[in-house]
RNA sequence: GGUGAUAUAGCUCAGUUGGUUAGAGCGCAGCACUCAUAACGCUGAGGUCGGUGGUUCAAAUCCACCUAUCACCA
């Protein structure tokens, strides 16, 4: 079978945040694909990079008091880090902001500009922030919703009642970042013209030529339109300055929009590894690598005179002498279906008409949810991967859960906490870590470790011979197994996987060495009997590799031998051939340690604005002209308010008038909406007493009662109780507000038990 | 609101082009075993396949409508 040439990408995580377990859904997919490839025998190359550029960095960075570049660098150490602790195994691992990355950007753009004709400079208006002197995104604008009126609602969509528009349309809208009413001011910005015909009708072509599962290519048809409707528009690639990012060739204070160089990070993260190893990047890069029964606009149309063809680099398009020589190879990017518009519309446009070859499949997987429900801080079930690994929690076995539940298409996966424990410890340790442990100790007690001959004519007895036909693997079983794998339908290989670790341990049963090992005269019985299941043990392993390769390594230590390959799958161990002692391999999941993470994830303090949506940028896509159409959501963000000057201290007080104050800790036990009031939220709180205090609290603008359930605050127990036209509130509950927006709920630090008094 | 996806035993999921009493693993109950860091084996209970209506000799599987959940709508 020839070796296939396949270069592999993960969407870029963004330089802004931990990685969680929400993002290793996709690492851990697509490392185990490339492990797969690579034990195939295959050519596979899988890069990734950091995603650093764009606004949140760089108002990130300033709040923190340091550079973008300090910034981004400490991230990417600990995105590594990360990342090795779960064996994703990068060859590969950059930065968007490299100069490889650079180079390409600005090369792209001039093809697309100059060769192509599809850049556009046009003026907008936008909101610009007088104080801070810059032009703002969507998601820095908050105001009140135009149709709820909800106070403090993003520039996008209102959180409160779901509606979208335009941040123009908010009422008093103002910066989050520094609280100033914004103005509205008019710049120039370029546009890569989606809407001409010529990226309508290749899109059309690409989306249709089975690069996409069937669930993404019907999504694709509803963004694109019948074939009479024009509805794509053209997309914004350029931000004004100040921005972190690459500046814009021809251009004083323009910045390419990070979501131009992120997709083009997959090119310089992979242009660093041919510089390091020697392999040909134009092999994945140039058209003429492009597989036939893949898409090639440019083959079947005999060439388009606006599209550039040829390597990027110092030669410039001209040189395309040697293209002849370019090997067939495969690109695929794994991504979330979050960013498969970036993907599928904007990366393949954007390719195709710099004269470059198109992804010859996206893999689009659906969103992580924990327990059935959306990942929640205060739930904390938000888990990163760092607190994860921190816990001791053994990496694998998330990776063994995940492929347990992955199937290749773009559904949602759930990762159930109580299913998680008792998958791994039924499948894993149960059935097949068991085989090794319960055979190996015979082979190195009774036969010194070595293995026996297990050649279908050496069995001892007819039965052996019977039932090894029986309980053995068979070769079309490894190619099932394999095939599930191909189509990254992991959950179907183990299925198969773990059919076979049942059959191998009814085997055992059958055979029952322990009752043999205490008859004289059947001591070659009991070898073989033994031989041959630790040869399916052995099996088994080399099947699961792409899940658990470290576990693999281990085995392989263990059963002496070289690190296994696919086809080793297929063989079996020589008699004579000496193991080493066993060791456990892996040992059960403590449901405990499950809890104390969520315990350690668990956050009490943030108000309901935080967003955990799986969007990579803060950023919110701005786009064409129409200020009716609106964007993309995005995670939040930065949005303290800076700034804003305190109201003057109060008349000084003794300690006696303070101690008046009888201050609790109290639990929130229910939160609810209170039917006809604008602002209050009832709450229900425990503060130690036999009955709970009910207090209405004026913070419904800025809380969600299901988000308060169960956190901790701090209350005045002592107030007079006052009736109110929804009942008697009894008490108050602590809160700060300033003369910017926002109004912030106390909390006693963890530890603190409900009825604790505050002094 | 529009579009798409999903809805199968307590839990997590399989069910190929419609075809005899709907499957697996876990969990649960019982039996058995003791080699295995209590793991393994056997047996069993559990579902009118989200709802309603239709097509068909025959539907979890096709069609229509409804309900619920999730996502996307740049």
């Amino acid at each position: 079978m020839a070796t296939r040439k396949i270069l592999v990408t993960s969407a870029l995580p963004y330089a802004n945040g931990s990685i969680h377990l929400g993002h290793l859904v996709e690492y851990i997919q697509t490392d185990i694909w490339v492990r797969f490839q690579k034990m195939q025998g295959n050519e596979c190359h899988y890069v990734c990079a950091d995603d650093t550029h764009g606004t949140p960095i760089m108002l990130r960075a300033e709040k923190e008091g340091i550079t973008p570049e300090q910034l981004i660098d400490r991230v990417w150490h600990e995105h590594k880090a990360d990342f090795d602790g779960f064996h994703v195994e990068f060859d590969h691992y950059g930065s968007t902001n490299s100069d490889e990355t650079r180079e390409f950007a600005e090369q792209i753009y001039l093809r697309l500009r100059d060769d192509a004709r599809l850049i556009e400079k046009r003026s907008i208006e936008q909101f610009y922030d007088p104080v801070k002197q810059m032009f703002l995104p969507d998601r820095f604008i908050k105001g009140e919703c135009p149709k709820c009126h909800a106070k403090d609602q993003y520039g996008d969509n209102c959180e409160a009642c779901g509606a979208t528009y335009a941040p123009t349309e908010l009422i008093n809208p103002y910066s989050a970042v520094s609280g100033a009413q914004p103005e509205r001011r008019n710049s120039d910005h370029y546009f890569f013209k989606l809407s001409d015909p010529r990226c309508q009708e290749f899109l059309r072509k690409w989306t249709r030529s089975e690069t996409l599962q069937p669930e993404a290519a019907n999504k694709m048809q509803e963004w694109l339109g019948s074939e009479s409707e024009n509805k794509l528009s053209d997309w914004d690639i350029s931000r004004d300055a100040p921005y972190f990012g690459f500046s814009i060739p021809g251009t004083e204070d323009k910045y390419f929009y990070v979501w131009l160089d992120a997709p083009v990070g997959y090119m310089g993260s992979f242009k660093q590894l041919c510089n390091k190893t020697g392999i040909n990047f134009d092999e994945y890069w140039l058209p003429q690598s492009q597989p036939e029964s893949g898409m090639d606009a440019r083959r079947q149309e005999g060439g388009d005179a606006d599209i550039p063809v040829g390597r990027l680099g110092a030669a410039g398009a001209a040189d395309n002498a040697d293209a002849t020589s370019v090997a067939v190879t495969e690109l695929y990017h794994f991504i979330g279906k979050d960013i498969l518009y970036f993907h599928a519309l904007f990366w393949p446009a954007m390719l195709q008409h710099a004269g470059l070859r198109t992804p010859t499949k996206l893999f689009a997987h659906g969103f992580l949810t924990v327990n059935g429900e959306k990942m929640s801080k205060s739930r904390g079930t938000f888990i990163t991967a760092g607190s994860y690994l921190k816990q001791g929690l053994n990496p694998e076995y998330l990776r063994y859960y995940y492929a347990a539940k992955l199937n290749g298409t773009m559904e949602d996966l759930d990762l159930s906490l109580d299913d998680f424990v008792a998958k791994v410890n039924s499948d894993l340790i149960g059935k097949y870590i068991n085989i090794a442990s319960r055979c190996a100790g015979f082979i190195n007690k009774r036969f010194d470790g070595k293995l026996t001959n297990i050649h279908v004519d050496k069995l001892v007895s007819a039965q052996l011979q019977t039932d090894l036909g029986y309980y053995k693997l068979k070769p079309s079983h490894i190619t099932e197994v394999a095939d599930a794998y191909e189509k990254r339908d992991f959950s179907k290989a183990l299925r198969e996987i773990m059919a076979f670790a049942d059959s191998v341990n009814q085997f055992v049963d059958k055979h029952k060495p322990w009752a043999i090992a205490k008859e004289t005269g059947r001591e070659e019985e009991l070898h073989q009997v033994c031989t041959l299941a630790l040869n399916m043990f052995r099996q088994l392993t080399i099947l699961l590799k792409p899940v658990l390769p470290e576990l693999a390594n281990n085995v392989e230590t263990f059963l002496n031998t070289p690190p296994f390959t696919w086809e080793d799958a297929l063989t079996t161990l020589p008699a004579g051939h000496r193991i080493n002692e066993y060791k456990h391999l892996a040992t059960r999941l403590d449901p405990k340690l499950i809890e104390a993470m969520v315990t350690a994830n668990q956050e009490s303090l943030k108000p309901m604005t935080e967003s955990h949506s799986p969007t990579r940028h803060a950023e919110a896509q701005q786009h064409a002209p129409s200020p009716q159409s609106s964007p993309a959501s995005g995670r939040g963000g930065e949005r303290e308010s800076q700034s804003s000057i305190p109201a003057p201290i109060a008349e000084t007080i003794s300690i006696d008038d303070f101690s008046k104050v009888d201050l609790r800790v109290a639990k929130i036990v229910n939160a609810e909406h209170v039917e006809g009031a604008e602002k209050l939220l009832k709450l229900t709180l425990d503060i130690g007493e036999e009955q709970p205090r009910t207090v209405f609290a004026g913070i419904k603008s800025v809380y969600d009662p299901e988000k308060l359930k169960g956190r901790m605050t701090v209350m005045v127990a002592n107030l007079a109780p006052r009736k109110m036209k929804f009942g008697l509130s009894e008490g108050m509950v602590l809160a700060a507000s300033g003369d910017t927006p926002g109004l912030f709920i106390l909390s006693p630090d963890e530890g603190a038990q409900p009825g604790m008094r505050i002094k």
